[in-house]
DNA sequence: ACAACTTCTCTACGATGTAGACTTTACACG
DNA sequence: CGTGTAAAGTCTACATCGTAGAGAAGTTGT
């Protein structure tokens, strides 16, 4: 019988087909959102494939370069438009697109934060560079000087990257049970300790990722084109 | 004979006698320093402590548990004054706080980002949550309502953990090399998709993360600080 | 049809986390 | 001082992981 030759379509792409990089990591990342960065083996991809494991080692160097491929390939869904001439806007759009992307994707998040962090800057996969040279022109069109697009990139972008993490942790799995998870959790401190922590547990509740990243970014915004007005912000060049 | 027996003090702690949490704990901070987050395994700790790799899971449950435990036991080397009047320049003393503890343990910041996202924000180390509790505290003190305490703390906190990873990624082993391999590794990126960044090697170069941290932190802290006098901004609730 | 590739598969090895049984040590109490 | 109990430490064993290396199968150009 051989019950378990080509077991199903899996993805839907083209269930055996020959491979290609993309088949790959589009399936990677498929696995790592559905069960998460542990479950993103070379034997359980291949298994997902049809293949046998060995064969991914002809569209990856090794399991941290398949990682990279899925940060690249996650950080590729977002769109960037550097010949907007409202660069605020941009940014802010930007913003909010980065950030449905994390929420969609959460378990690649700890890729896109931690993987630059192991790998130098002119090293790493070119999908994960774009964005940056994108925001750099942007900003440089808008009228900063390039160094001070750098710092502007920064700041803006440090922001985001914070924002994405916090609103990612507090994110727990069923939204419904939410509150009571929560306050299941909250319940655990002592209360002599963590009072005020405690007593928010219903603002902790209902988190409105959205507005307050917009607030934030509002009032980095709006400190960083100061810079643009009054050019006798140090720089410190 | 015997030549392996008690082979040397290791951490100076205390060679050969009883375990403790501590011990263990402590040993597993110094080898992630010292040679990065794979190098922690459970033999190789057991081996750096002169024990058996069994032992250790007396003080952890599991590996998670014991990086849960480093993660924690790092963020304890902050200090923290929720009395202090000056908020703000208690907020701005905090970041660099924790900019120089990232700095410290390097190889720890991965953890300290990436762990909360797998625990619900309840059920985490005590640790790992005080300062938030000590920066309520402080924010509240200072005439924010508790929702909006809760409010700035996220943008802060945001910003800070964004700045951290930020400055992380643009360092590079040796300082002194730092220059010659940024210019590699961005000698490597093609001119023509990448113009910006190329043309801003000399200022990647020289990065100075504290200048940096304190004009984000400043033009973040003043935005925050007008929701102090005009209550008129939506808060949402 | 044959040769020169590329792609895929198999087998095998060392390392890892950890379960479970066993042995040693430390200490309280008669 | 001897002894029993619980804690701390150790040993062995297993499933699973990444991946090296040899070979089989498939594809393509002539």
């Amino acid at each position: 019988m051989s019950p378990e030759e080509k077991p199903a379509p899996v993805t839907g792409a083209g269930r055996k087909k020959r491979l290609s990089r993309e088949l790959v990591l589009s399936a990677a990342l498929a696995l790592v959102d559905a069960e998460g960065l542990d479950a993103l083996t070379m034997r359980r991809l291949g298994q997902e494939l049809g293949r046998d494991p060995m064969g991914l080692y002809r569209y990856a160097e090794n399991r941290a370069a398949l990682l990279d491929g899925v940060s690249e390939l996650v950080l590729n869904e977002l769109s960037i438009f550097p010949d907007d001439p409202d660069w605020q806007a941009q940014l802010r759009h930007i913003a909010h697109d980065l950030r449905r992307l994390a929420l969609r994707h959460p378990n690649v998040v700890p890729l896109l934060v931690t993987r630059p962090l192991s790998t130098p800057l002119g090293l790493r996969p070119l999908g994960t560079l774009r964005p940056l040279e994108q925001i750099l022109s942007l900003l440089i069109d808008a009228g900063f000087t390039p160094a001070d697009a750098l710092h502007v990139y920064r700041a803006y972008y440090g922001y985001l990257y914070g924002h994405i993490l916090n609103e990612l942790q507090e994110i727990i799995a069923d939204p419904d049970e939410n509150e009571a998870l929560l306050r299941l959790g909250l319940h655990r401190l002592p209360a002599k300790d963590f009072p005020r922590l405690r007593a928010l547990a219903p603002v902790l509740a209902d988190y409105d990722g959205a507005a307050e990243l917009d607030q934030g970014i509002n009032i980095l915004l709006s400190g960083l084109a100061a810079r643009l007005s009054s050019p006798d912000a140090q720089t410190s060049d």
